[in-house]
Order: C-alpha cells, then structure tokens, then sequence
DNA sequence: AATTTAGTTCATTAATTACTGAACTTTATA
DNA sequence: TATAAAGTTCAGTAATTAATGAACTAAATT
C-alpha cells in the first residue's frame, strides 16, 4: 500500500464515523490527495478499483450533499469532480438546519405530559434555549466569513 | 399508535439521519415526551417494546457521546435517565474536534503530489482556511453562551 | 446463605446498507 | 446509422450493524 492509498484509505474510516459509505470517503481522500486538477469518474474507478455503479452513487451522493462539485473540460466530454468550495458555507446551512429541527422536536415533545413547572420541563426548555441561541448564531458566523474573506 | 408513540418514532427516525441507532433515537424521544421527571431501565424497556440488551447498549452509547446522563433517587437502586443539560456545551465541541480532525486531514494531504500553485493546491488552501476560521470561532461561541447565561 | 433486583454481555438472528456487474440510456463521433 | 464513450440503474449478493434473549455478574434484601 502506497502512502497516497493508506492516506485515502484515512479518509474514508474518517468519513464513516460521520454516516458516509466509506466509498464516498475514500473518493473526497483521493480528491483530496491525487496529483491532478482534473479527476475523472474513471480516475476514480481505477484508482479505488471499485464498480461504475458503486463510483456512481457515491459521487452522485456527494454531489447531493454539496461536498463536490462536478466542472467540465472544452472539447472533452468526461465529467471531472473536485471538492467544493462555492458550497464551503453549507457546512454552517447544514448544521443550522440540523439545529433548527432538532428544535422544533424539542419544541413538539414539551407539549406532552407534565405540568409546566417540573423539573423535566425546566430541563428540557433550557435545552430549547441553547438551541434556539445556536439558530440564531448560525447566520452571524456566516456573515463574518463572507466579510473576512471580501477584505482579504 | 397514540401521538406519544408516534412521536417516538419520529424522533428515531430524525436520529437515525444523524447516524445513531434507531433505537437510541428512541430513547431520546421518550425522554422528551413522558410524563415523568423520572424514567428508568425499565420504563423505556416497557415504552419501546424492547430487549434489556438493545435498552442496556443504546442506554451507553448516549451516555458515552454525552447525549443523556444517569440520575439516582435516594433509597432506590434504579437508575434513572434524562437529557443531557450539563453538556449541552458539548455540541459545540464535538463539533469544533469533527473540524479541527479535518483540519489535519486536509493539511496532510496537501502534502501529497502537485505544485504549490496548482489550482487545487489554491482550492483545497482556500477550504483549510474556512476549517481554520471555524476551529477559532467555536470557542468564541461557547463563551459567549456562557456570558448568556450567566447575566439571565 | 438464598433470592431478588438491576443491569451487562454476547452468540445468534434479523434488518439494513453498500457494492458489484450486467443491461440500459443518452450523447457524440466515425 | 452503426459504434463508441460516459455514465446510470437496478437486481442480486456481500458486508455491516442492530436487536433479541438467555446466561451471567454484582449488589441488595429476606
């Protein structure tokens, strides 16, 4: 095993973790690590030795989730991929959607049960708070990206 | 199926997107929405219909992420379970380590193949940078909850 | 010391999820 | 209009993950 492939290999155990195929770990580890601007489906294919079909949803997959982009070449009609960038900003959309669900099925269970003053209420509505403070937080560290980044 | 139950269910559902046990997602929506301060092994057990075995091992793996803890009651053997409020800090620092290991997983693959001013080289230093913004501004966040909290 | 309680462990089984490979679609050359 | 290229789809299979239930441990009660 080359270090490249043992590195890729990394990625995809790391990606795992977070309910990713491992395929799909592995194709952001060979983006991530390959000697090219350019990379191809067959790239991908030849260099994980997996199936069309398997290299296909996976990148289709990630294409979903806005982790890679696809970008075309003149004259040549293979798709290439590369990790995204324009979409660096849906990791804070993302979690700031996780966060602001979570919060309704907060919000939905305190309407079950119990009296207003029990100490489960009191628990579960402060829990509701931070929530409610990371929701509105979200969109301010958006904001201070996208300023620090136009000065730069 | 009452609205408790289904609500149960939709809890687990919203869970297992995130990549817990359905099970486990289970548990957290009966902790929401019963009707008790406290809720024992057993009481889930009978709730969600389940094995001692699937309760006992869903039971720690919350409790080893920090998602619910253990409460006891004097006098009584049982241990008793509810949402994790102490760590609600822990959001956001299972979040910050989540970026801070892509952090490195990116730096070190930029050590591999390509030419320091290949166009990848500049995307994938444009996105260590975002990684590198967002590992500071973690902490910022979690003081200021704290600044929050302390001033209600 | 025997029994009960509270939960854990783990082998087996069930359920879910991912991968393969062959057939297919669509668009582009020859 | 045949052939090829680039990928998609999907049925079947492989691999992984979760749940069950019975046997077990450890502590408390009779």
């Amino acid at each position: 095993m080359t270090a490249q492939e043992e590195y890729i290999e990394h990625v995809g155990l790391f990606y795992e973790q977070y309910g990713l195929p491992k395929m799909a770990g592995r194709i952001l580890g060979y983006l991530i690590s390959s000697n090219s601007d350019n990379n191809s489906f067959d790239d991908l294919k030849d260099a994980l030795k997996a199936s069309k079909g398997s290299i296909s949803g996976n990148i289709n997959l990630l294409l979903n989730q806005n982790m890679i982009e696809k970008h075309m070449i003149a004259g040549d009609r293979k798709s290439y991929y590369k990790m995204s960038i324009n979409n660096l900003e849906n990791i804070l959309e993302a979690k700031a959607k996780s966060i602001s669900q979570f919060k309704n099925i907060l919000a939905q269970g305190l309407a079950f049960g119990l009296d207003d003053n029990s100490l489960k209420k009191q628990n579960l509505n402060e829990i509701l708070h931070y929530y409610e403070f990371l929701e509105e937080e979200m969109p301010l560290l958006k904001i201070k990206w996208e300023q620090k980044n136009i000065k730069r």
